[in-house]
DNA sequence: GTCTATATCCCGATAGAC
DNA sequence: GTCTATCGGGATATAGAC
């Protein structure tokens, strides 16, 4: 810890990363709502007041941490994706790495998924997206010449990637390095699934009754 | 509002009922992070101690919403599966009633699925959900005398679904019936290309490399 | 079963000194 | 750029009266 010059008191070379750290940490411990400024400051030994120098409020901290986890995320799919063949094994390989980053980076899925942070407040986490969208683009290689087919079955890879991975948080919260490779694989294998059967995404379902479905009221 | 006999004081005649409607009504309007029984007690013009009278603490009352969620939950989905002839039409009307679930019923999915309630505690919230698993076991038509493939299915089919409602919640908090509606059938159809393409499911994921990745330190 | 009152704790954010 | 001090607010939960 770098200490100044000038008088005794110690700085931090880059207080804010440090605090994008500490955040990492202290989400990791008590999940995004148990996380709070001061408990960061805290525990980086600096006052409560110290952070807001560097952001404007608990939010504006919130979003660097995504932008962090962001990159990451982009990172990690990248090299999951490096050095398959075919658009197929890349696309699951994608989901495959979409669902290691939530369990092993649980922190940074959770800031970036759950935290809430108004994204339309914050250009630099819109822009954190391209690297993870541009990788999704593969679509089009198997979709050729129809991009309405194509955004349905990025879209369909997409969810189907978020649902196991939020689906591995929640059933499995503690999960090994064993059951988060076998949780990857099975999403792995549901996106074959899913591109296998893409002709039934551009269909029409047939038929959309409109049912009435019970209301809250007619429960009580 | 039910008025004590005896006294000037008011009485509710279902304290712990209003609590829950007034939970979600809160829910809905701040979510799950912004609900508080304070604030509750205070919209039903009792004392923040009453509550605690009927709700150990603060899960345990989510703990009730979340109850109460999974029984609407459970009623959509089988209204909407009435009809359907095949099973794969009933699965297919399943993730369309949970999608709508989320979209038309927000605060009681946020419960279900965000409050992290720890379910261990309640019991009856592990039981709210049998009504809901009973429905999914339609997969064993589809994969007849193959239980493992049955369970893949249910699970592939069962993050498709969430998936999609998830992502609906965050792309588009404020949808429309319209937009509702065209989610659902966006995730419908995904479930018959799941199902068609299914045999994927299965098999083998071909390569797992195990790559290293990226951490978060190497990216500094 | 509900109220009043209270104890305890924590948080976000600001002002002003150094 | 960080600190001290502080304001203003809200939460959970308990004790004891009625």
């Amino acid at each position: 810890m770098p200490v100044s010059a000038k008088g005794g008191r110690y700085h931090h070379g880059d207080l804010p990363a440090a605090l994008v750290d500490a955040a990492i940490e202290l989400i990791a411990e008590r999940g995004v709502r148990g996380f709070s400024v001061a408990e960061a400051s805290r525990r980086l030994g600096v006052s409560a007041a110290a952070p807001y120098r560097h952001f404007a409020d608990r939010d504006d901290l919130l979003a660097a941490v995504a932008v962090r986890g962001l990159q990451v995320f982009a990172a990690m799919i990248a090299a999951e994706v490096d050095d398959a063949k075919d658009p197929s094994q890349r696309l699951a390989a994608m989901t495959r790495a979409y669902v290691r980053f939530a369990a092993q980076e649980r922190p940074l899925f959770e800031t970036i998924f759950r935290a809430g942070v108004d994204k339309s407040r914050y250009p630099e986490l819109q822009r954190a997206w391209e690297p993870v969208d541009v990788l999704l683009d593969v679509v089009h290689e198997i979709c050729v010449g129809d991009a309405a087919a194509a955004d349905a079955l990025a879209l369909a890879l997409e969810a189907t990637a978020h649902g196991y991975a939020v689906m591995l948080l929640e059933d499995e919260p503690e999960a090994g390095p064993q059951e988060i490779a076998a949780a990857a694989d099975r999403a792995a294998a549901a996106t074959l699934a899913m591109i296998a059967g893409r002709a039934a995404l551009s269909a029409p379902s047939h038929e959309t009754p409109s049912h009435e479905t019970p209301s809250r009221e007619t429960l009580g």
